[in-house]
DNA sequence: GTCTATAGGGGGATAGAC
DNA sequence: GTCTATCCCCCTATAGAC
């Protein structure tokens, strides 16, 4: 649509420094607070160009979503359908992983879940194959053998995969109400956080077997 | 402020209904998303008389927000800090609790955590004693009894309150991903969360003699 | 207390110069 | 491609009649 950089130095052509500087700012207040001023100015650049290149604030938004939801998803299909791995390694790989993702993006958790209930996301969870992508998944498949050799006691795959991405995701979306209860800094909340990277596959394996 | 209703028949007096519409509204689009002419409308009332009740948009959203979040919170001080009731107990009473009520109001979660985001709610954290609540309550006490006893492993209680919240409401927040992924719709969601009630004591008492 | 009408300002989008 | 200036709608809030 505008100038395609050819081999351009650094990422810093104008379009992504809008997405960069959009990305920061709707991830932080969500679509409705965000002030396309805002983000222009966190782009250091004209409210005018950021029209020019995306046509609107909706198209900006949706194409900051989209990204945003695949780049969440697409490692969680990765260590999903990983037939390699064992059971017990990808709850390893997905806490380990998430827990330093989200450390490092802490608004995108809550971003997406409430942009999604929200407006559905301009239907964005129908474009995107999840369910397939999670149903057909070697994870389910080894928790299905789990069941049936008798190691996991809760038969319905969803409570799994709600239990884990419960317990690695939700201390980052109530932080603010749990460092208020717990008093801690930034610094010892990130701790904490590091420290259920080892705790969470531990649970989960005690979880499962429990009746 | 306005007319006090001395025994009003039902609690249909003007003040009530635009309470009643504005935590409709701001409870499902957040404050930055609400139009106030929405409020006005679900009330069944005009624009002019939100502001003859409330001076501003900014002052009722804070009304409404302050009994949101208090309203949340007094069960669970009631509960943490009941000195007859077991840890194991309180779990079960937590669990159930606050799936049947969040399953009738599935928005407040993520209303609450969003808003306290965004701008800390205007330092309602602060004005709530909740680390007092949390820190000196029976349920902490017991909690710090069961470790010296060897009964939990994992000494640290924000890890064991955080994994209790975490399985209780997470799933609420994640709820359209999880009907994508799952299929389910909203009565077979419900269903889920009902099972939970049950299995959620069940893992919480074996993670946290896990190590 | 409740309404209609309108003021006032903010915010998304565009025209047009460079 | 990038800027300045500006349009215009929508939303909050108020004035004033009843």
């Amino acid at each position: 649509m505008v100038k395609k950089k050819e081999t351009k130095a650094l990422d810093t052509t104008t379009e992504e420094k809008i997405k960069a500087a959009a990305r920061v700012v709707f991830h932080k207040k969500g679509y409705a607070a965000t002030r396309t001023r805002d983000i222009a100015g966190e782009a250091g650049i004209n409210l005018a160009l950021l029209n020019y290149y995306f046509r609107s604030k909706e198209k900006l938004f949706e194409t900051i979503m989209f990204e945003t939801v695949f780049g969440f998803m697409q490692n969680m299909a990765l260590v999903l359908n990983d037939e390699k791995s064992s059971l017990e390694k990808k709850v390893e790989l997905i806490a380990s992983y998430y827990i330093d993702f989200i450390t490092k993006e802490p608004n995108i958790p809550i971003f997406m879940l409430s942009e999604i209930r929200n407006n559905n996301a301009g239907g964005l969870l129908e474009r995107l194959p999840i369910k397939q992508l999670v149903m057909n998944s070697a994870f389910f498949k080894q928790h299905q053998e789990a069941v049936a050799k008798g190691k996991i006691a809760e038969p319905n795959p969803l409570h799994f995969l709600m239990n884990l991405l419960s317990l690695v995701v939700f201390p980052f979306i109530a932080m603010p109400l749990l460092q208020g209860i717990g008093g801690l800094n930034e610094k010892q909340f990130n701790q904490l956080m590091q420290e259920r990277k080892r705790l969470i596959p531990v649970w989960i394996k005690a979880m499962m077997k429990a009746k």
